[in-house]
DNA sequence: GCAGATCAACCTACTACTAGGTAGGTAGGC
DNA sequence: GCCTACCTACCTAGTAGTAGGTTGATCTGC
C-alpha cells in the first residue's frame, strides 16, 4: 500500500481514538515507520491531512449509503443497515466514526475541514430524511411524523449513542440506546 | 468571589468551548488575573482540577434534577424541563455541556475523572428511567415501552443533539433534533 | 500591645518536554 | 539530470509542572 494511504489509515485509526488533537506527526510516524519529518511531504500541514481524512471518510460512507439504496430493501430495513454502521464504527468501543472525533475538537479545525464535516452531516441528514419518509409511506418505519426532524434526531442519536458507548467503555450502551429505535422498524 | 471559584468557572467555560486538552493552565491565567504557576498553588495538576470540575458539574446537575422531581410536575414536563437544560448549555452554540466535553477526550483523563463522568451518566439515566417509567404510568410521555432503554437513547440525544448544534453552529439543529421527543410529551 | 512565627496566596524564573514545521541533504529510479 | 521519497538536524512556540522568594494578614506568647 502507498505510504500516503498508511499514513491516512494511522491517522485515522489514532483520531477516532484520541480526537484530531489527541494525535501527532510523531505519532504516525512510529506507526507507518517513515520520519516524522517525511510525513510533511505528503501532507505539508496537519490541516491538510485532516482535510484528505474528511473528504476519504465522506468518499467512503457516501458509497455506502448509495449501496444501501440500491439494496432493494424497504426504509426499515435501509434503516437498520444504518444503524449497522455506526455501531461496527464503535468497534471495541474504543473508536467513534471520524464524524464525531471531529465534532468534538471542533475550535482546532481549519474552516474548509470545518465545512466538510458541515456539507457530511447535511448530507447523512437529507438521505435520513428521505429514508425516513419512505419508511412512513411503506409502513416499514412506525409513528413517522416530521421527517426533518427524525433526520437530525437519528443523526444525533447515533453520535450521542457512540461517545456514550465509549466514555464507559462498553458498546452495549449503543445497542441500549439504539433499541427503541429499531423497534420502530419492520425487517419484514 | 474565592479565586478557586474563578478558576473553575474559567476552566469550565474553555473546556466546554474546546475541550479537556484545548485549554492551557495559561489560558486561565489570562482569564482569571494571577500568574500561571500560581494556579498550581490551587490545583497541584490539570487532573486536579478536571476532577474538581466534574465533582461540582456532577452536584449543580444533580441539584437541578432534585428540583425538577420535587416541582410537582407531570413526566411529561419534567422531562421537557429536562431537555430544557442541555438546550440552556449550548447557549451561543459556541459550548457543550461538560459531559459531552469530556467524553470527547476521554484519552486524557484520569481514571478517577473518567469514573466519575460514569456515574455521572448512570446518574442521569436511573433519573430518566424513573421518568420514562412515571411517564408510561400517568400518561404524560407516549409510547413508552423500555424505560432502560429510553432512558439511554434520551441521554445520547442530548449528548448527540448538543455535537451537532456545536459543529454547525447553529442551535436551532438542537431544537430540531429534539423536537420528536418533544412531541411526545403532553405538558397539560 | 506588640514582637515573632506561621501561613495563604501570590510572584519570577526556570526545567523538561512536546508540538508542528523547516532547511538542506541524499539514495535510487526514470 | 531531475524527481520522488525519504533522511538528519534543527527551530519556534507552546505545554505542565517546579524551585524558591515576597507580601501581607492572622495567630501566639509574653
Amino acid at each position: 500500500m502507498e505510504t500516503r494511504d498508511r499514513l491516512l489509515d494511522a491517522a485515522e485509526t489514532v483520531c477516532r481514538q484520541r480526537g484530531y488533537e489527541g494525535f501527532s506527526y510523531a505519532d504516525l510516524s512510529a506507526v507507518v515507520g517513515i520520519r516524522k519529518a517525511s510525513i510533511h511531504y505528503h501532507f505539508a500541514t496537519k490541516a491538510d491531512l485532516a482535510a484528505a481524512l474528511i473528504e476519504r471518510y465522506k468518499d467512503v460512507v457516501l458509497r455506502r449509503l448509495k449501496e444501501i439504496s440500491e439494496d432493494d430493501l424497504t426504509a426499515g430495513q435501509q434503516l437498520g443497515a444504518y444503524i449497522d454502521i455506526y455501531r461496527e464504527a464503535l468497534q471495541d468501543g474504543e473508536q467513534v466514526c471520524l464524524c464525531v472525533a471531529l465534532a468534538s475538537d471542533r475550535d482546532s479545525l481549519s474552516e474548509s475541514v470545518l465545512s466538510q464535516l458541515h456539507h457530511f452531516h447535511d448530507m447523512s441528514r437529507d438521505w435520513l430524511k428521505s429514508v425516513f419518509q419512505a419508511g412512513r409511506t411503506d409502513g416499514s418505519i412506525s409513528a413517522v411524523t416530521d421527517a426533518d426532524a427524525e433526520a437530525a434526531a437519528c443523526l444525533g442519536l447515533m453520535e450521542g449513542a457512540q461517545l456514550l458507548a465509549r466514555s464507559s467503555k462498553d458498546i452495549t450502551v449503543f445497542e441500549l440506546a439504539t433499541a427503541a429505535l429499531r423497534a420502530r422498524l419492520s425487517t419484514t
